[in-house]
DNA sequence: GCGATCAGGT
DNA sequence: CACACCTGATCGC
């Protein structure tokens, strides 16, 4: 559970997530999604008094978000105070101090965050420097490599501080599924069990909560079956959740809740009241969606285990697992981190003692500036690949400062380290804050370095897995290479693979996009459809890949597994065992590596498939993707120019706000994303977009000329995006 | 009567 | 295992 009070030491008059105490007098609110948990005050009658008392302070937030809240009456009276933002679509807002009179400018950037609909990060970018909030998220390895409004160029942005989503931000939660193999585990249950006959129903066991829509909507499609809702008219504009859900209560596939549903379980009927069909009684498992996690070492990952006669546990996890948390993290390098949760069992101090090394200001303090060998070993940026050629693209890369590449950022690098390493040592921020525009790092601190003992850290007893975690971050790089070569150990990285893919959806203007939250393609490969073709057959049974972790597995003598994979371990439920018979204490497990299988060939259809279905839960990977592969198009934003645009277009703005005399907190900057004018930056943006790593440093080398301009800049104390 | 908080449950 | 949420008891206004 979130315990983030609300505010950033950089913007303190914004309030996130948080609408009660302090966070009554901020200038403006924003909400990352739609959890109770991360609206707290929203609807109290002191924040309603505030809003009659304050008519320019609003709440910001996606489409979706605003559509979801404001189905529930409770949430009306926001209605016309919610401030849609588009996601990845930089927009600049006015904050207005009522008290002092005082404004400020401030661009905010949703990105996805893949927690449930609607759900965003938050990254702003004004005078206290460029913060990423990020609400609760689920990204898996390298997604933040592919957003590109994270980036200037080729290089992540300068970010100041994150505030992050540590829910899992303990070694204990090591690896957690991917998606996609949880959803292929879920899928292979559930179809082999509504297969058996039209009286053969599955309940799936889901929360009050949003973010189980994408297995509704995946296990609809891939099924043809839909999913009965107690309610939908919160999806009512957004047709790709409502087609998949339904209010008619006699279809296999329930997600219905009752307030006592294990009793009506218990009594062979569903919490909607279903009980039989035509006169036969239903066969009813119900399958729980719950966050399973294993340790670093931990290969035999088990999607979906048996918890009871008729009752499975299948992982589901809303929330990014460590070394999701740490590839995240280690990406982005911000100066600061704070955690917006503390993990139960765990406290802030070992939290942010996980945080701090993939910070800035740690590697500056503990790394020599020049590590040849450290480089080579572990460069996180180098072009990697299982193969022997893999070697050479890591010396041939490695050597080469890849992030260094664009000329006004190159210049930015050369700047004195002045604030950055004093501002991480938990000193008050915003004391810095005045002194933001010399807070620069040394350019070594963002060549991601990853030095061997350093990074094994709390891990280091398991090399490999350390390995491992290498490759993930430069199979994401390279998405070509991903594509050939998948992971070359194990299955705890497949979920890297599962999110390739290129296109991009059209955006539909009209309709809250659900879907660029969640985007994800169950594809049916050619791995799934043989298994299809190959009906539930044989039980493969003593063969038990169950970790230790599961005890409950464990005391089931047998497992059975359920194979997305090949005929060797093929898919089958017996009717019989479920009935209670039991007779070969089955237990249906379905493994990662098996899941994974799916995957990759879910993968090698991609290419016709992606751009519209790619999707319900990964739109992070088809957008942001999209944006930073595919040829550089003319609706694609320029992140180089939204930094060096800025300027201008707050002028701009504040220009035309003065002469339309609104003075309004708000101004928008049409809402659409910041394009470039400049076309060479574009093609400069655009070579560097085909690949995360440049080939060659000078490709991409500052200009004497514009060099010694910005040097002059700098030495006016002007501030240089 | 309402909201906030806590305990206890799923 | 946790999450996000619900219910019910209690307290204060």
């Amino acid at each position: 559970m979130s315990s983030f009070g609300g505010r950033m030491r950089e913007y303190p008059w914004l309030s996130i997530d948080r609408f009660d105490r302090e966070n009554l007098r901020a200038r403006a609110y924003f909400l990352s999604h739609c959890h109770k948990d991360h609206m707290k005050g929203l609807r109290a009658p002191s924040l309603k008094r505030r809003l009659e008392c304050s008519l320019k302070v609003h709440l910001y937030c996606s489409p979706v978000t605003k559509e979801l809240l404001l189905t529930s009456p409770k949430y009306k009276f926001w209605e016309n105070r919610i401030v849609t933002l588009e996601v990845e679509t930089p927009t600049q807002i006015s904050l207005l101090d009522e008290a002092s009179g005082e404004k400020e400018e401030i661009v905010v950037t949703l990105l996805p965050a893949g927690h449930c609909p609607g759900s965003v990060m938050f990254l702003f970018q004004g005078q206290n420097g460029t913060v990423l909030y990020t609400g609760d998220f689920r990204l898996a390895k390298g997604e933040a490599a592919r957003m590109e409004l994270l980036h200037s160029g080729t290089r992540v942005k300068d970010i100041q501080s994150v505030y992050l989503d540590t829910t899992f931000c303990d070694p204990r939660f090591y690896q957690i599924p991917s998606r996609e193999e949880c959803l292929n585990g879920i899928l292979e249950l559930v179809r082999s069990w509504i297969t058996l006959s039209r009286h053969h129903v599955v309940w799936l066991n889901c929360k009050a909560a949003y973010g189980y829509e994408y297995l509704f909507t995946n296990l609809s499609e891939e099924l043809g079956v839909k999913v009965h809702v107690n309610k939908l008219d919160m999806f009512n504009n957004m047709p790709e959740i409502l087609y998949h859900v339904t209010t008619d209560r006699h279809t296999q596939i329930h997600a219905c809740r009752h307030p006592r549903d294990d009793d009506y379980l218990r009594g062979n009927r569903l919490p909607c009241g279903m009980t039989s069909r035509n006169g036969t009684p239903l066969c009813i498992i119900s399958v729980k969606p719950s966050t399973m996690w294993f340790g670093e070492r931990t290969r035999k990952t088990n999607i979906v285990v048996r918890t009871g006669e008729s009752s499975y546990r299948a992982c589901f996890s809303f929330h990014s697992s460590y070394s999701e948390i740490k590839d995240f993290l280690g990406y982005i390098r911000p100066v600061n981190v704070y955690p917006n949760v503390i993990p139960v069992g765990s406290t802030a101090d070992e939290v942010v003692k996980i945080l701090k090394p993939l910070c800035k200001s740690y590697s500056i303090k503990s790394e020599p500036k020049y590590k040849p060998l450290g480089t080579l070993k572990r460069s996180r940026t180098m072009d990697l690949t299982d193969t022997d050629e893999g070697s050479d693209d890591l010396f041939d890369t490695e050597l080469t400062p890849v992030r260094h590449k664009i000329p006004k950022h190159q210049v930015e690098t050369t700047l004195p380290e002045t604030k950055a390493s004093s501002e991480n040592s938990e000193g008050n921020h915003s004391e810095n804050m005045g002194s933001y525009k010399a807070t620069t790092m040394p350019m070594c601190s963002q060549v991601h370095f990853i030095d061997c003992e350093e990074s094994n850290g709390e891990d280091d007893d398991d090399e490999e897995s350390e390995k491992n975690t290498v490759w993930a971050q430069v199979v994401a790089h390279n998405p070509d290479s991903t594509l050939i070569l998948g992971n070359p150990n194990e299955e705890a990285h497949s979920d890297l693979t599962c999110t390739l893919t290129s296109g991009q959806q059209e955006s539909n203007a009209d309709m809250p996009q659900w879907d660029v939250f969640f985007k994800r393609d169950i594809k049916t490969t050619d791995d799934s459809s043989e298994n299809e073709d190959h009906p539930p057959s044989s039980i493969d049974a003593g063969r038990s890949q169950s970790p230790n972790l599961f005890s409950d597995s464990d005391s089931l003598s047998d497992s059975t597994h359920i194979s997305s994979q090949n005929s060797s371990q093929s898919t089958h439920i017996s009717e019989q065992g479920s009935q209670g018979v039991d007779s070969q204490a089955d237990t249906v497990l379905i493994t990662s590596q098996q899941a994974h299988g799916a995957d990759f060939s879910f993968l090698n259809k991609g290419g016709s498939r992606v751009t519209v279905s790619v999707s319900h839960f990964m739109a992070m990977d088809n957008q942001t993707e999209s944006h930073r592969w595919k040829p550089l198009d003319q609706n694609t934003p320029c992140p180089d120019n939204i930094d060096s645009d800025l300027k201008g277009k707050n002028q701009e703005m504040n220009a035309e706000a003065g002469a339309a005399e609104t003075q309004n907190t708000l101004i928008e900057v049409n809402n659409e994303k910041l394009k470039t004018p400049n076309s060479e930056l574009e093609r400069d943006s655009e070579s560097s977009s085909d690949f995360e790593i440049p080939s060659t440093p000078e490709a991409e080398l500052p200009r004497p000329d514009k060099l010694h301009c910005l040097y002059k800049k700098l030495a006016a104390g002007e501030m240089i995006y």
